[in-house]
DNA sequence: CAAAAAAAAGACCGATCGGTTTATTTACAT
DNA sequence: ATGTAAATAAACCGATCGGTCTTTTTTTTG
């Protein structure tokens, strides 16, 4: 499968770029930040984006999808729908281990940037905390079938907590430069997800 | 108590450019910004200020202070350690009814923005972290001198619970418009803290 | 290998950026 | 009421913004 030029530069100026948005945000980043970050010439990226905000929202989805796959392919190593459940604390409390995470997580730095000042990012950002969302939910109906957990709870109201503690936990690592609140809201929800269980 | 017209004025360029800031945050906000929501000139902002930093940084202040001085106000009408604490979730479950949180807590969108990019505005934003997390705490021991709360658990968890829940479950609510998830974690929080009673 | 097409470079554009300087107005003390 | 100092307005600054256009280089095709 050979790509054509046009599409090896595309994705070689949103490899580079990705981390610039997630770090300086779409205000943030400079037209001569992505030129200086990928070597290339303005010309050459205007040529291969339509403007800014193709780029930024390129990035967008390239960040969020590294963190797709990185959590898929951990769950596939999982035999359980608790040990799947339990993924997403582990990923999180660890998350200096990852680069595409060291800039915070694209989500919540881009919703909270976008939420008021750029509609098409901000569809990104809720769209991929539905996603995010659904995925849960659906980990725990299928460990529900397979009598993994209980099927006294709701799956909705755990997804939430879920990622609503992984979000806020992580934007205080990140601002306070301490791991130790993370650690204990992702202790708390591993605690939560083990009394799941059937 | 009687105010100089400096005073006054830099008063008055806080209160109406703090929303634009927590709107559009720092790199989105312009000097024009300012200019066009006070109606000054360019000359007299920066007369009474030194630069957009020395803004921002105020305009923080005054959010933060806002916010605090309508909880406290709250916590001073209830009559025992669970009702102070209810007064978090139950103020930001409706946070749409505050102006000053319209535009999102200013904290995670400070936090967000500035952790890689803005020490000034993001020690701010740490500082206002430790600060909620302090006064959550010194509520719950307070509680438990008091016997209101169960001795058994740990202030420390409880707080960082609460602020990780709320910000992320807040997060949500913006970027996605509806807040059936915010009333979800809400309820979660609402219902742990009802089980903190001794 | 040459011609045509695609991609990249770099000069260039008007607008806006944060910030300064000078002129004018306003407020305040005498 | 008036002189003076503080406060505000507005013109102005170089730098940078996102974006365009023309030229040069590279790639692809016959």
């Amino acid at each position: 499968m050979k790509m054509t030029k046009s599409e090896s530069t595309k994705q070689f100026i949103v490899e580079k770029t990705a981390s610039v948005f997630n770090t300086k945000g779409y205000a943030g980043t400079s037209m001569n930040d992505i030129m200086d970050v990928t070597g290339l010439s303005k010309g050459c990226i205007y040529g291969n984006f339509e403007n800014k905000d193709e780029v930024a929202l390129a990035t967008f989805d390239y960040n969020f999808n590294l963190v797709t796959e990185h959590i898929k392919e951990r769950i596939q190593r999982t035999e359980n729908a608790i040990e799947r459940l339990l993924v997403y604390p582990n990923t999180y409390k660890n998350y200096f281990r990852y680069p595409y995470l060291q800039a915070g997580c694209p989500i919540i730095n881009t919703a909270t940037e976008a939420d008021d000042t750029h509609p098409k990012l901000k569809e990104r950002a809720a769209n991929a905390l539905l996603y995010w969302k659904t995925s849960i939910e659906h980990q725990i109906k299928r460990g529900m079938a397979r009598n993994e957990i209980k099927t006294d709870i709701d799956p909705t109201e755990i997804a939430v907590i879920m990622i609503s503690m992984i979000e806020g936990a992580f934007m205080q690592a990140k601002v306070t430069g301490k791991i130790a609140e993370l650690k204990i809201a992702m202790a708390f929800l591993e605690k939560m997800i083990g009394n799941l269980a059937a």
